[in-house]
DNA sequence: TCATACTTTCAAATATTATTGAAACATTTA
DNA sequence: TAAATGTTTCAATAATATTTGAAAGTATGA
């Protein structure tokens, strides 16, 4: 009976979810995502608000939807806005800032991908430079083998960062229908 | 005078790097690499060990060398072996357990992108899913605008998760090659 | 069966990262 | 210029995630 029970409250929960239970749903999911992704879960929470809300939103409205201060909407706002996924609009008239996601997928996805290159795969590419150049000339395999791992990471890194670039230059139709057409 | 004496020893630093060094600087940094990607330091770093090793380690090697603990070396060589980046090995005639990993770049990739599409990608999925039933036939802009974004998003994501399909059956040279040749 | 050699677990300790909110700072308007 | 209205900063606090290490568990072979 109790596990009856349950199953209803389950099944109702998903079943008859209205527009808020789904916005908060929404804004709940994507949030866990980002953490995963090493976004912080509040960045993610306000450009998902963003990206469903009609009209640009100001700060208030942001604190106010998702319950956080303002110092923390303000940090996640700038740092949106650096990653170029959010911007800020000045309405005639108001003196207050609004804010604006870019609501095209495709774009944010090659946003995203312009940044990570930049922070991450571009040292990694450094480092992996520096490393191929130790001045060690044992032949104990510890060396070989080290020397093996990095010339294989540095190529497999430097192509991965290559297609990146083909991505961010790329159209969307454009990438998915080539993509597809390799399947075959 | 004091600054010409950093430069030295930057310099230095960077071009006399000897094999001890040059192992050290790549753990460290794939370990923090790994960080910006939600997977945890430790897990990254007994990976990166185990790539630059010609020879199987056991578990008290990997604890020597990166100088932790047994419960943590433990909870993530198996971490490694779920997402089947690392293998065990048992020597003949040994007791110990000994661990190997992956060594072909392709081959990571694929298997890393088949885990995080499996943990990340198909229950995004099935949010997004459930989103797009939701019961509302109100025609308010932040319905409409909400549905607008659901179903974008549904769009993308499915796309993504099929892009990801092909790289996992793909071979490295075609993969590349056919991405270079779209680049043109 | 018991001693031994090894692996796994997990609660407590530690380290890391995110959040708050009040104060400082900046800009606009009367 | 002062008051009003916003924005930004940052030290303190809270929340999360990772790590430790001792104890429990397991498999091996004499």
């Amino acid at each position: 009976m109790k596990h009856f029970i349950i199953f209803v409250v389950y099944i109702s929960k998903i079943s008859k979810m209205n527009f808020e239970q789904g916005k908060q749903e929404f804004l709940g999911t994507w949030g866990t995502l980002a953490t995963q992704w090493g976004i912080n879960r509040t960045m993610a929470q306000i450009h998902a608000l963003l990206l469903i809300s009609p009209e640009a939103l100001s700060a208030e409205e942001i604190m106010e939807e998702l319950s956080i201060s303002r110092g923390n909407a303000n940090m996640n706002i700038r740092e949106l806005i650096t990653w170029d996924l959010v911007k800020k609009i000045l309405k005639p008239g108001e003196r207050k800032e609004f804010f604006e996601a870019e609501k095209d997928m495709f774009e944010i996805f090659k946003r995203v991908a312009r940044e990570r290159k930049r922070r991450e795969i571009e040292p990694v590419l450094k480092v992996l430079e520096q490393l191929s150049s130790i001045e060690e000339d044992s032949t104990s395999v510890d060396v070989v083998q080290f020397r093996k791992t990095v010339k294989n990471m540095t190529e497999f890194v430097s192509n991965a960062n290559k297609t990146i670039d083909t991505i961010i230059k790329a159209d969307e139709n454009w990438f998915f229908s080539s993509i597809f057409k390799l399947m075959k």
